[in-house]
DNA sequence: GCGTCACATCGACAGATGTCAATACGTTCT
DNA sequence: AGAACGTATTGACATCTGTCGATGTGACGC
């Protein structure tokens, strides 16, 4: 199986936001599981702090002290970011750098933005 | 317990979006909640055809037949986007008519939004 | 008042979720 | 090879969540 689920496509087909008319089973679905990746406040800090980090990227190091969660916790919750396609890993010698996929905010942004 | 909870100003509190820097555990768990709301499927279809309808309304009547649930589920369903804030509800007569929250998604969108 | 209609609440259930300790895995260094 | 380090996986647990049938509640019409 995937790394990481193709749920972009689905957002950005064309120009059917949340709630500029009725979003079918597909894309309800794939709104519904980057929000549910959004769903638990560890996970918004976890993606903020990657957002805020200098280059963009960080690695479960980084996290695990800010956060206050132990280690296994903080590898599950970058797990779900991942496997939402929120967010991408890169294994760098024994480190794992995570960043943001480019655009994917602005996507669900837009998926969120009335009228249009 | 009020049945909306205040948790717009947490978020519009001035220029801090999920991605512009750390976040707060405050504005993270308000996020959190929001986001919650939104990570079910048949939630999502509601919001937006809550959205799409003729005057931004529409009651349990309205939304039972096209989701496909039980009628006690689409109410708790309505029940979890309302304590969310995310929409409003009126009773007029029978009916309990719901509505977008103004402005509540542009916050999260806003608050989705990279670079500020 | 009585029945009906629209909706909410309750109770129960299966399944998902967040958490951590223990353990396994892969990389780097000696 | 062996040790040390950063991370992932597993297993277990309590809690939360989505769903529905049954029942309760309030409004309307007769």
């Amino acid at each position: 199986m995937p790394t990481q689920l193709p749920v972009l496509p689905d957002l950005a087909t064309c120009c059917s936001p949340a709630t500029g008319g009725r979003v079918d089973d597909a894309a309800a679905e794939a709104l519904a599981r980057m929000f549910k990746a959004l769903a638990d406040p560890n996970r918004v800090k976890l993606l903020s702090m990657i957002a805020a980090a200098d280059d963009q990227e960080a690695c479960v190091c980084d996290l695990t002290e800010p956060v206050g969660l132990a280690q296994p916790t903080i590898s599950h919750h970058m797990k779900v970011l991942v496997e939402a396609g929120l967010v991408s890993r890169e294994q760098r010698g024994k480190w794992a750098y995570f960043s943001l996929v480019p655009g994917i905010l602005e996507s669900l942004a837009e998926a969120l933005s009335p009228r249009r």
